[in-house]
DNA sequence: GCTTGATCCTCTAGTGACTAGAGGATGTAG
DNA sequence: CTACATCCTCTAGTCACTAGAGGATCAAGC
């Protein structure tokens, strides 16, 4: 139904277009993420819609945190509609829970620092809590 | 009051003592948060007390997810307890804001992911809803 | 046609906080 | 005396970029 497009954004306009930085661009084809486009006949790389939506889709699944090798993983699935998408799933649970688990630790994190400073009266290092906690070695953790 | 105790400790016995390990131990010593120890006539570093403490004020530290800079800074004002703590808190409630930011910004993770695979029905990828949301390339962040 | 400045190319090295491994010397227990 | 553990230094790898060198090419204005 739609045409296809010829190639015509340089990569400067790619990365307009996406927001993910030129060098970016070029790590992520290095990295086996994007193909690699057609060339000018003076070697500049030429993408197309495709190569647009994919890297779209890249940059959408680094901002929720997944890592290269889970997008590479989300993207095979992606080129693939007719498998289950069980395994995508698997990927996004698997890395929602290790969300939480950070959120969890960074809140231990969280109340034990929030501690520290309000105990702090701001007087001499001597009698500092921030540096007290850190120079109990007896502390469980 | 307490005496001085001589070197006693090799590498191995501080990390185990510690819970550092020992390719840790000199990786820190490189990076200037511990001293040089006075070595064997084998060339074999040994530790004292003062170097124990010194290692579980860094460790503690690094628990709490300060970065070696902090550390170093922190490290210098526990060496010299009449000096205001002001700094040290300064360094502590920096460090607090930037992991409640952080925090703030994985329970929105947490929040669309959470939606991406309880939305997920289990079919095909062609309807999985986890690649779809990244496919979406209008979506708001 | 010419100049200027933007954009593009490849390649290397740096970030943080370690971790792994090579290749070799030394210490300790039986 | 023989294993085997531990120690030494040094280099390189991890992750996801980012910065910069050094050079080619392009587009616009004159």
């Amino acid at each position: 139904m739609t045409l296809p497009s010829a190639p015509h954004l340089t990569i400067g306009k790619l990365s307009a277009a996406t927001g993910v930085k030129v060098p970016t661009i070029r790590f992520y084809e290095q990295a086996g993420l994007l193909p690699e486009p057609p060339r000018t006949a003076s070697d500049r790389r030429l993408y197309d819609e495709p190569a647009l939506r994919r890297l779209g889709f890249i940059r959408h699944a680094r901002q929720l945190g997944f890592d290269l090798d889970a997008i590479r993983s989300l993207l095979d699935l992606a080129d693939h509609p007719d498998r289950t998408c069980s395994d995508a799933n698997a990927i996004a649970e698997r890395h929602l829970a290790d969300i939480t688990e950070k959120i969890r630790q960074l809140q231990a994190l969280q109340t034990e620092l929030s501690r520290m400073t309000t105990d702090c009266a701001g007087g001499r290092v001597s009698a500092c809590k921030v540096i007290e906690v850190l120079q109990d070695r007896d502390c469980r953790h």
